[in-house]
DNA sequence: GACGACGATGATAACGTTTTCAGACGAGCC
DNA sequence: GGCTCGTCTGAAAACGTTATCATCGTCGTC
């Protein structure tokens, strides 16, 4: 107890002080194999009272086995991000694994690569990769393909197990939704994706051309939402816009302010649609008609499939459709249209 | 390359393919010692072929060294815990640290053990802990006091080195704020906080005993805005509140909702000071008055003060007190009163 | 020309576990 | 009573790396 300042107890000092060997003080912990009751409850003992805790590094280089997996995103707190991350880390601790983050700053190469090499440089089992934007699908790419690598994502399927929310389905059903209240187009405030073809961009494009609407040019805000404020400034002058697709909520939120500075009414004037129903949406003013998105679910499946890929089955992957919830930011087009 | 199926290549493999020592191969890795430039060169060129990577949990083992921090909170999607999160991350992984996340499911005896023997069982060189709740403040003393430890919190200093963001300060003043502009008396919608005397609960009573008025009953909504929104309908009914405190940004836009949701006008009838400013309150309507609070600075200084920890530095401490950003959600007490 | 210093290299010993193997002991069976 | 079997135990090996130490040239200095 006073030998706080030396070294910390070792397997070798509860062995001593119990009066058994290394092994049998290992099969007490690990369970492995039985071992009497007397020197259990000895060994038991002397790990109390020296405070004994089990040197994972040891442990893990003699097993082979690492409890830990690494997470590598772009970023953690926006709430798809962090709703996803607590998803993952959930199953994982229920597991009895423990998550390591790494942050990819950009989707330039060295930043990419020294991400990469920092998550692998500890002894990891597996990774996750939220392939939510660019940066993470090359994350997904620079990451060697030995070790077992799960993708969470809205988009395609490549080589690798995926966990993916159907956005571009759910954003197709949104601007369907948009378009049967009898806007002629609808234009889309769009979040970064994570490649061409897919994402909410893709169904969005989808469903307008699917009714033989020519897509409008897409406002790109990144994840910024002063971005999609600026651009409902600008839309809020034009008198030929009656519907919006948001990228994600905070955007619409955003843009929705921006609108009603300029004294235009939603939904009465322009309706607009969000996604991901973040907390919030609900108490904003108009509460916002969005996309459902169970990130946390996701985030559970996706740590699920890793599971199965560390247990060598073959590519699995798990889709969901998120689907729509109706509130009062979108409505039919205004009768007596302002133009 | 073929033998991708095979156990990964250890350093003895890229020694006997390099034709050097493996204390050489070593060497050539850490930087430690010099090294020809020849055998430097066939070593890097082994190493490439083979896409060899250093295990961890050896180099872990032998050095003591570990360059890994565990952090312990009992959550990582709320705005400040998130925000903290993404601060450590980020100078830790500009100081070759990367980050272990373990999350603590309540503050109850076994859940807080559990979680603290999780993140303890892997190799860390020291912990973080968002001391902003009950279960990160039992985390706190469940740690062993031989790991360098730092918290992170509004609060009091213990015998470990705290990074502070001084809320209590922050709320006093904003409470005095509110007072200033005429009102009578403020209410409190309180989060949870991590101490009896501590955090914004503890500064709002403070600005009201010295403005000589008896604190109300706290409306205690947890960190769950549904909680505050069901206490802007109670409140809505009551023509004596004219000024309300919330404890976060969040609760404030549900309180503000719901009072809206009545009729009741937002400054004009009633103020409403949030906490945070979290990155939606300027967008809000009316636009959140708040207390901004830099929560990734914060998890930055957490990082250094545990750098200083590991080198051995006395008990550090360092604390900062946000400032209240005037919008327009509060405003001069109603001027033919409501009563 | 001998000697000390220095720079690069390799052999070997740690680090703290779990795994493997062999041994001790007692019980049950022929 | 000897044999086998099963159960528990300990000795020793192994995991992959870095640290320590000794060795071997080579160079500069006296």
């Amino acid at each position: 107890m006073a030998r706080s300042s030396t070294r910390a107890p070792a397997i070798t000092d509860v062995a001593r002080l119990a009066g058994v060997s290394v092994p049998t003080v290992s099969r007490v912990i690990t369970g492995s194999v039985p071992v009497s009751a007397e020197r259990k409850e000895r060994v038991h003992s002397a790990i109390r009272e020296l405070g004994y805790r089990p040197n994972g590094a040891a442990r893990a280089l003699v097993t082979g086995r690492q409890s830990a997996i690494a997470v590598i995103a772009s970023n953690t707190t926006r709430y798809g991000y962090a709703t996803t991350l607590q998803g993952i880390e959930e199953s994982a601790r229920a597991a009895g694994f423990i998550v390591m983050i790494t942050v990819i700053e950009s989707d330039e190469p060295e930043a990419v690569s020294a991400a990469v090499d920092l998550a692998l440089s500890h002894p990891v089992s597996g990774a996750v990769v939220l392939k939510f934007d660019p940066a993470g699908a090359a994350a997904l790419r620079a990451l060697p393909t030995d070790l077992p690598v799960v993708a969470v994502a809205g988009g395609k399927s490549d080589a690798r197990p995926h966990a993916v929310l159907d956005d571009t389905a759910a954003a197709k059903h949104a601007t369907e939704y948009l378009l049967g209240l009898g806007h002629s187009t609808v234009h889309y405030v769009a979040v970064p994706t994570s490649g061409r073809r897919a994402g909410r961009a893709a169904g969005w494009r989808k469903a307008l051309e699917h009714a033989g609407v020519e897509p409008p040019p897409i406002y790109d805000a990144g994840w910024d939402p002063q971005r999609a404020y600026e651009f409902g400034r600008g839309v809020a002058e034009r008198s030929d816009v009656t519907a919006a697709l948001c990228g994600n909520d905070e955007l619409a939120m955003a843009f929705i302010r921006a609108l009603q500075e300029c004294g235009r009414r939603v939904p009465d004037e322009i309706s607009v649609v969000g996604f991901d129903d973040h907390p919030l949406s609900r108490y904003w003013t108009p509460p916002l008609t969005t996309v459902r998105q169970d990130f946390a679910d996701l985030g559970r499946r996706s740590f699920e499939l890793l599971g199965g890929a560390l247990d060598g089955d073959g590519v699995r992957s798990s889709s969901v459709t998120p689907r729509l919830v109706l509130r009062e930011s979108a409505g039919p087009v205004p009768s007596s249209p302002s133009r």
